[in-house]
DNA sequence: ACTTCCCACATCCTATAGGATTATCGGAGC
DNA sequence: GCTCCGATAATCCTATAGGATGTGGGAAGT
């Protein structure tokens, strides 16, 4: 196919289009804007020396996720934070997308269960590592971006092995919704040790072969942290 | 500029992006378009008497919805029609997302239940007609099209009231690949006796107070269908 | 002092123009 | 006859400019 993989960083040309996504998205998961904070067309094409037609397009693009609200003829904000609700309504939704995933995905190749204990192995090392700062008093915020990379780095193997596009496509849609409320409704990782175990003995159940023992073990790591994180959204 | 901004072909006055956006998702819907088709933006943007900017933003929400597919600097394209792999995992998707909302809507109101009633009289009606042409050699396209609508429109009552916004968003996503299916595998409505009847099974499910029966009759229906599909799919 | 009206500023939205890239077609060479 | 190559045309992509709309502040009136 490509001739030379070596030299391919000059001539990378995909439109400006997509690098503003990426720009203005990674601006967004970063948290560094406060919900409803006025996302202006030109102030974005101004600081990324581009002209507005790309970041508009950008823009639709990010509306469509959720991430940021338009209001016609008014412009573009930050989207607000998600309420109790929502919340509630994104654990079930997040509870049925994972669980039928875990159950396309059951009959484990080897494979796959290398790829999940890696990913576990991955959470746990990182985890470990919340927990010592956590102990200590520091809030090392890299790091807990880091932490929530790895869940959802576990959580996408099984999405990305249950052979099910849409599938797929829905939880990535998902997956922006949860990271923003990792970031309002959370403030830190309180639940290391527990998400740690409860990813373990989902691979476990994975190995033991047993059919419907993954789908048992998931279902139980979701509602526990659905519920986890109500009860600190109601204010612990 | 434009000869006369204050008659533009019926555009009213909340931006243009959104006028634009319905008339080529119509388009695409109405299929009059082979699959891969160009879609050129300057084209359209003659065609509509706009301006190339809001065709864009527009081509930007529909490349979304997996209606066009997107060649960085080549343009747009009618999306491919569907293979069979991508039509047994819509059928999944589907069958995932209508059981779980189908639970969730379980304890049926009275108010769901006269919709309920009302759509699928709606649909049985219509069916009734299509199956008139059918045996008259007939085939109506608009009347089609009514039947898809009423079909559609029995499972979106459903949708609607699960409380559960991803849900339903998830639901209209795959319901726009569903119509593209249709238009691509399926010539003409050959199951409309076992739908209607599926429909009703459903409904009678739902009157019937048991918790779990409108879920069963729900994945005896989808599962028919899907079989049904997928033979029409393989020819015969 | 409070409300209302009006005007200036900022921003969004659309239109037009030009550079860059790709597809197409005709012709030369093997 | 087939392949390769170069020029032309069409299209995409980005940039710039101007009209339309929403917003905020100040002055006048009650």
């Amino acid at each position: 196919m490509s001739a030379n993989p070596g030299l391919r960083g000059g001539i990378e040309r995909r439109g400006l289009r997509d690098h503003v996504y990426e720009r203005i998205l990674e601006l967004l998961l970063s948290g560094g804007l406060e919900p409803g904070a006025r996302l202006g067309i030109d102030t974005i094409a101004r600081d990324l020396d581009v002209s507005p037609t790309p970041v508009r397009e950008a823009m639709v693009q990010l509306e469509r996720t959720g991430l940021v609200t338009r209001e016609a003829l008014k412009g573009y904000r930050v989207a607000p934070p998600l309420g109790a609700d929502q919340l509630a309504e994104l654990f079930d939704a997040r509870l049925m997308l994972e669980t039928t995933a875990t159950r396309m995905a059951a009959p484990a190749g080897p494979e796959l269960l290398a790829e999940l204990r890696r990913a576990q192995q991955q959470h746990a090392r990182i985890g470990e590592r919340v927990a010592e700062a956590l102990d200590a008093g520091r809030v090392d915020l890299p790091l807990t971006a880091e932490y929530f990379a790895a869940d959802t780095g576990f959580h996408a193997v099984l999405l990305h092995h249950c052979g099910n596009r849409y599938l797929l496509d829905m939880s990535e849609t998902l997956g922006a919704q949860l990271h923003r409320m990792r970031q309002t409704a959370l403030r830190g990782v309180p639940d290391v040790e527990e998400a740690v175990a409860e990813h373990a003995a989902v691979v476990e159940a994975f190995a033991s072969g047993e059919i419907d023992a993954p789908v048992a073990a998931m279902t139980r790591h979701l509602q526990n942290v659905r519920e986890r994180s109500l009860r600190l959204e109601r204010g612990d």
